[in-house]
DNA sequence: TGATTTCCCATGATATCCCATAATATCCCA
DNA sequence: TGGGATATTATGGGATATCATGGGAAATCA
């Protein structure tokens, strides 16, 4: 009832931008392919760099911001630099790449990034959270259909829903 | 009788920020689509934003605010990454998508969404407490139905209604 | 210089904003 | 306790802005 002249300050108090949902862009003939305009918004307002690598486990690309390059580095900092994990992190280091955007959100896919996802002419962008994947759709459809499947038998992971992160108020204690 | 009108809704201890009951609204033919107006009130009282995803179960869409998104965020981090679990979660977070209501408190459901439930020119709203469901409304009567008569064939599930410490699942289901 | 890449502009599709309205629920006051 | 006045809600439509996409021109590179 009253026009809420302060509704400003909470908007995403301590909320997350995250990179969810998926969507289909077409990869011109340039080698062009538009980043979804609500990842550019995320990437925007923390005035990150986008950051490309491939996939250590899938046939895909991952796209996240300079924090999660930074664990990696850290991660391999901390650890016994002749192991074997430390061989596998620096590969996904190796194959980043900080991506420019032109001024209609696009990044250019090289060769390598291109032939390493089995990409044509559509791309697949799925968000996950603190980063997001680029696949092949035909490929991405696979295996979520997969893993819905198994979830349906298998059942659902266990969430460890009680102690939620950050639920202030909930909970009426007692 | 206070004759202030906007200390009312502190009252409820913390414990009415729940979604129950059933609304029937129209999809219009632009896909949008009023979410139910005691729903909004949850969603503003938290001023938390909507989150909306397809299932991992069964065919329809599950709507929720972000400390469920979190809670999967974060049980990814701390899996696994190779684990079958977490791409169950990370295929939900792909689904997953914020929905930003117009100033008449609808949203715009994309395609996907409308072909993953089979909705058509209506939606039905099912509340469920932390989270609610979006179905087709004939598909949701008749596993209404059915839940009805199992519970008369097999008997309740058992309820253990005093002061749950609220570790449990909770239907964690997408 | 030839081949890319980057910049700039155009365009159709579609989401978003803004306003209108009918139906219902809520308030108010006699 | 009614019953009229007022607010809220769900719904629709037109206008406007945004987005994805494509192509030409300028800049860069090898």
């Amino acid at each position: 009832m009253p026009d809420e002249p302060e509704l400003i300050a909470v908007n995403n108090g301590g909320n997350v931008d995250l990179f969810l949902s998926t969507f289909e862009h077409r990869i011109d003939k340039k080698g062009r392919l538009s980043v979804p305009a609500p990842f550019r918004a995320v990437l925007e307002r923390r005035q990150d760099p986008l950051y490309l690598f491939k996939s250590l486990t899938e046939p895909c690309l991952e796209g996240c911001g300079p924090e999660r390059i930074e664990q990696i580095v850290d991660a391999i900092d901390s650890m016994d630099s002749l192991s074997a994990e430390v061989a596998t992190l620096q590969t996904m280091l190796s194959s980043a790449q900080e991506m420019k955007l032109d001024a209609e959100g696009r990044i250019m896919l090289n060769g390598d990034f291109i032939a390493f996802a089995a990409l044509d002419d559509t791309a697949l962008y799925a968000g996950i959270g603190r980063s997001f994947q680029i696949w092949l759709p035909d490929r991405y459809r696979n295996r979520e259909a997969d893993a819905r499947a198994r979830a349906k038998t298998t059942g659902l992971p266990s969430l460890r829903l009680g102690r939620a992160p950050r639920n202030q108020t909930e909970n009426g204690d007692g």
